[in-house]
DNA sequence: GTCAATTCACATGAAAGAGACCACGGTCTAGTG
DNA sequence: CTAGACCGTGGTCTCTTTCATGTGAATTGACGA
């Protein structure tokens, strides 16, 4: 019986009228045929790779703008027109794009040099060999490739948090040293303050071309949506208002195009599932609490256990005190969890660096306070809404098993 | 009452250790002709 | 003779611990009015 009702809800799931026509257009990784309000930058960075076409060697271009200004869209659309070119014209070019963030793919020194020398052609082992070893690899591949690169170096400032500018230093002098191949690096980070932390020589080399995204303003991200929404919806699904408040909610916080396209996708996902035919205003609003829970619950279930002992001994402490939690009182519950649970017990130091990881990713919040004669601590709150609280606490309470 | 010194309870940094992974080369072993 | 199993070595990476130093305001206590 089950079963039949089953085979009857993928039955009726295929049969339903969906809001979408091509959902790929609203993804973050979609290239659209034209790029609206980025003309200005597509034409300098344009300007500035051109020698490419002629084998010279483009300028390193340094990009700096906020989450959602299009860099990374830029910069791929770009490069991709580029390519066309130089292909057609037989020109040796290549383009390479490492996002830095990406944990265990480029992270760090030797995952940036191994996956580079992978994108070569050259399979390197993920871990295992010296960090000098790989370097060679990667040069003797260079040489043998005899081509020109440009090198696209997304979230820039993560990988040199990370692991210091000595990779960046090492990329840069590469052209001194080898002729056959040259590389030219395209540098995008969100952080504009990074650039100046990096060692001199680094930071001249690297931004020897700036260029500056700006956020887009509520009208910039309206037509974007617009222009997204012709290809990702079937026609008159968006009811009146819906796209101006998309852009109203992203503009709101600093213009970031990709949340209004997330939101507007999530709308459409939430107006399907009530088989609604037409996307609401109010469709949105529950849209954004869904992409906050999904947000706070893939969080919380990817940390590890121990992130979980924490957490869960400050949610404990939650309920009780209307606010003031202190790092003393999260690691005094703690430490009993762990015994009841048997599990090993990290030091305050290690506890106290967890609390403010939390405190990074959003779930609680946790100022640095002192407290005068009663010493410095921090101050914890919880920032997980109270909808979502249970959720949380199930998982948790899983994961530790109480 | 005023003002500098003290004090608390952690925060914050740096360095180093443990253990998981991984590649590579050498050695051993069993199977094959 | 050879392919594959197995070991030791040397490397990276992440998570932790250890040790050291920093911090900011309530409190204290000396001082002077």
């Amino acid at each position: 019986m089950a079963e039949r009702g089953l085979e009857m809800f993928f039955e009726a799931f295929l049969k339903k009228e969906s809001v979408f026509f091509d959902k790929r257009a609203l993804q973050s990784s979609y290239i659209p045929e034209t790029i609206l309000h980025r003309e200005e930058q597509t034409k300098q960075i344009a300007n500035i790779l051109a020698p490419a076409l002629k084998g010279d060697k483009p300028s390193n271009i340094f990009i700096y703008g906020k989450t959602g200004t299009g860099k990374t869209l830029t910069a791929k659309y770009t490069t991709q027109k580029l390519i066309g070119i130089a292909e057609r014209e037989k020109v040796p070019l290549r383009v390479l794009y490492i996002n830095c963030k990406l944990k265990r793919s480029a992270d760090t020194e030797y995952r940036l040099i191994a996956q580079l020398t992978t994108e070569l052609g050259k399979p390197v082992p993920p871990t295992g060999l010296p960090t000098e070893e790989i370097y060679k690899l990667f040069l003797r591949e260079l040489n043998k490739q005899n081509q020109n690169y440009i090198l696209i170096l997304d979230e820039i400032d993560q990988l040199v948090n990370k692991t210091g500018d000595n990779v960046l230093y090492n990329l840069t002098r590469i052209n001194e040293e080898h002729t056959e191949s040259q590389i030219s690096i395209i540098g995008i980070s969100n952080d504009i303050m990074f650039i100046d932390n990096l060692d001199p020589r680094v930071r001249s080399s690297l931004s020897e071309e700036e260029i500056v995204f700006p956020p887009y303003n509520a009208l910039q991200i309206q037509s974007i949506l617009n222009q997204r929404a012709e290809t990702a919806f079937n026609r008159d699904v968006l009811s009146q208002g819906v796209i101006e408040k998309c852009a109203a909610y992203a503009a709101r916080d600093h213009g970031d195009a990709r949340r209004a396209l997330e939101l507007l996708r999530v709308s459409g996902e939430v107006a399907d599932r009530k088989n609604a035919g037409k996307i609401t205003i109010g469709h949105i609003d529950e849209a954004e609490g869904k992409i906050d829970r999904d947000r706070i619950i893939d969080i919380v279930t990817t940390q590890p256990k121990q992130y979980h002992l924490v957490l869960y001994s400050i949610i404990s402490l939650h309920p009780n005190r209307s606010s003031n939690i202190f790092t003393g009182e999260v690691y005094d519950i703690y430490k009993s969890l762990c015994g009841k649970t048997s599990t090993s017990i990290l030091t305050q130091r290690r506890v106290s660096d967890i609390i403010s990881e939390f405190d990074m990713l959003g779930i609680v919040n946790a100022k640095v306070i002192s407290k005068g004669r009663y010493g410095r601590t921090r101050d914890i709150s919880l920032e997980i809404p109270p909808q979502t609280l249970p959720r949380i606490k199930n998982i948790l309470e899983e994961s530790i098993r109480i």
